[in-house]
DNA sequence: TTCAAATACTACTTTTTGGTAGTAATTAAA
DNA sequence: TTTAATTACTACCAAAAAGTAGTATTTGAA
């Protein structure tokens, strides 16, 4: 799919997760389970905690978990895992806002709130629940 | 957005294209208009032609223009420019199929077939229409 | 038939992304 | 209080994507 590298470790590590609520999960099973390069997994962990999508356990018995109470969109994680691309308009890279339209700015408008309204109604740590 | 480049580039090339179906749009003026490197333009261009998705005229007042009998969806652009990225699966990358699935391969068949679906309802050619 | 302006081709450079290595800091059990 | 297992930090390396340079080929008009 589209989805960076980066993004598809980031959604199988929150579904994964969200498979273990109850319990802690290291870096080290994560990236046997998940088949990610573990310290390129700890890296984007630690980037997660940062901006608080997940919470980690330091030390000996330590490991991470989903916060129970958040919602995380596949918006969010390409916010956080793809920067700059991840930006509002489909066309313009940066200078394109209401204020300056890019020349295919509403042109544009429908399929992008499509696809977009796609990621926003995405809460990944539902994803996986057999319900529905 | 979640597009590439490379992707922004070709779907900007195609919008324009479609503005000046008549005549020939030629290189100097798309990367001038589009502001994107001419270079690399040219580049993506002689891509397109092989595939087919445009046509291009060699030679002193040559150029480029849509083929416009072909429908021309997202989907078939990321195929051409994001290559292997563009897979099937959401989650792995390469080794998934029916056959043999992949941990969340169902799990993530909604989402995955939402999105994709309006990949491939988007006909790129079509977008810039003022109808509807 | 020459020439200028266009696309096509080949090879290289730069920037970004993905991945690796080593060490420091943290923590709870023994 | 020591120690082993864990996350956090810093710096580097490799691969892929984006961008550049130079040349060859094509073409229609003068």
């Amino acid at each position: 799919m589209v989805f960076s590298t980066t993004t598809q470790y980031a959604l199988k590590i929150l579904a994964y997760l969200n498979e273990n609520k109850e319990g802690l999960s290291n870096a080290k099973t994560l990236s046997r389970e998940l088949d990610i390069p573990y310290k390129y997994l700890t890296k984007i962990m630690t980037k997660f905690t940062k901006n608080e999508m997940i919470e980690s356990i330091q030390g000996r018995y330590g490991g991470f978990k989903l916060i129970n109470s958040k919602i995380i969109t596949i918006y969010d994680i390409l916010k956080l895992c793809d920067g700059d691309r991840a930006k509002d308009c489909i066309i313009e890279k940066i200078e394109c806002d209401e204020k300056k339209k890019c020349h295919y700015h509403d042109a544009w408008q429908k399929p992008k709130e499509s696809i977009k309204k796609d990621f926003l109604n995405t809460n990944v740590k539902g994803f996986i629940s057999k319900e529905s």
